[in-house]
DNA sequence: CGATCGATTGATAGTGCTCAAACGAGGTGG
DNA sequence: CCACCTCGTTTGAGCACTATCAATCGATCG
């Protein structure tokens, strides 16, 4: 094949520019799917025999408790896998927040893609680290921040990832950021009440460290303050360590 | 080789009982490194240039704010990976809190694994992913739960990785659960203080779920109502299922 | 026996939650 | 066109849970 072949999606980048009868062997499996807003791509308890990679949009990954509490595990973009699990059922549901469309594999094809393609098995196991590494952010961020240091570690975290990974990524990043989520989205992300998080956006907005256009968008005003409110330091998956 | 061949430690399960050039190559180059409790055997900042086997005593990993503040992200005890990262260096470290030893590796000799052999890739993923999953009960616990709940649920997660990883492992659990680690440790690990955890372990003693013989072991005296305290479910990671 | 360290218990304060009301944008129908 | 409804967000008042500060207890060790 030529010199600018690309598999799609963050799969494909992690395929490479390699051809082989593998990689196109388990690319033509992945089948496109559509959804909206509101839409369910995996709910809880559901046989983990699938893996979407997400082209376009905007899903929900997100714990449920049996008394109706929910944890919102993460936000995920375009670029980003959906369905990493260890066990023969998903313990989490993915709910897309915005419309978009992902690619959807079986299981066993990446698997067995894992076992076919050493190189793409190395760098799978480095996606799978970089989950877990966002993971372990978010876990320092719970357990360790108070609800304003959270709020404004998300929005910078927001800020990243739309330059890594947004709409004409990657870019440097810019200091709008698109919140698509409501407010219960992000309280659930983390680990407080939607009110507490309206407060805490009321409180940047007031300290002049970002401005609220609307409630689905925030301008960063003073990136600098910012860091401050959210605690010395930045985040371990800084994307590309970029600023 | 024999039939009876296996590798040593957690790999080496992940590797099963098969024998190869590559697997023999790899598993020599493992180096065995005893601690004692308080050594760090990964410091924050370090080049993420090993990974290391737990084969005996307990390790904590944690992540440390600039301001003092930790979060620790899980008690590692043996059969189980420390190391795994995916930048350059460690966002993270591991002190002892338990005499023991661990076998150390070389990154590029577990990478150059991953590459050479494609069952133990497909193996490693899948711990990759078990280790994924223990981070997102994690982030439901801290995000969701009380501090008894908390608590409660720490206990039941501890018996059962006890009784799954544990001196005599694999067994059925155990109502016995031990604790080498501090009070300021779980504290940290549950996002809380050391008195909210204090406070929390009397007040299960008092219910009568527990009971404390000392400070560094607790009998569950009524499971189910160490459940109901912990809240309505298990963890997604319940190892093998057991109960 | 005194010193030290971790754990427990107590008193008080503060952060974030609960309950409740007001606000504003978008949509529908009279 | 405007009244009205709905839904998400913001704001307010009071309270509960957990943190903070401080004292006591108990075990280990010199």
């Amino acid at each position: 094949m030529g010199d600018g072949l690309t598999w799609p999606g963050h799969l494909g980048r992690l395929a490479g520019r390699r051809a082989s009868q593998a990689l196109a062997n388990f690319f033509a499996t992945g089948r496109r799917v559509a959804f909206v807003k509101g839409d369910a791509l995996i709910c809880d308890g559901d046989p983990a025999d699938c893996l979407y990679d997400v082209l376009d949009g905007e899903l929900i990954l997100a714990r449920h408790g049996a008394d109706g509490r929910r944890q919102v595990l993460g936000f995920i973009g375009r670029n980003n896998l959906v369905g990493v699990a260890a066990g023969a059922r998903f313990p989490f549901g993915a709910t897309a927040v915005a419309d978009g469309y992902a690619l959807r594999y079986e299981r066993r094809a990446v698997e067995g893609l894992v076992r076919a393609d050493p190189d793409f098995a190395f760098a799978f196991v480095g996606a799978l680290e970089t989950i877990l590494e966002t993971a372990q952010d978010h876990l320092y961020a719970l357990g360790q921040r108070t609800a304003l240091e959270r709020v404004a570690a998300f929005l910078l975290h927001q800020r990243l990832w739309q330059a890594r990974f947004g709409p004409d990524a990657p870019r440097t990043p810019r200091n709008r950021v698109d919140l698509p989520m409501s407010r219960r989205d992000i309280a659930d992300f983390m680990g407080l009440t939607l009110e507490t998080v309206s407060r805490c956006f009321t409180r940047l907005k007031r300290s002049g460290a970002i401005a609220l256009p609307d409630p689905h968008a925030a301008d960063i005003r003073n990136l600098t303050q910012l860091r401050e409110l959210a605690g010395a330091r930045d985040f371990a998956t800084n994307p590309d360590g970029m600023d």
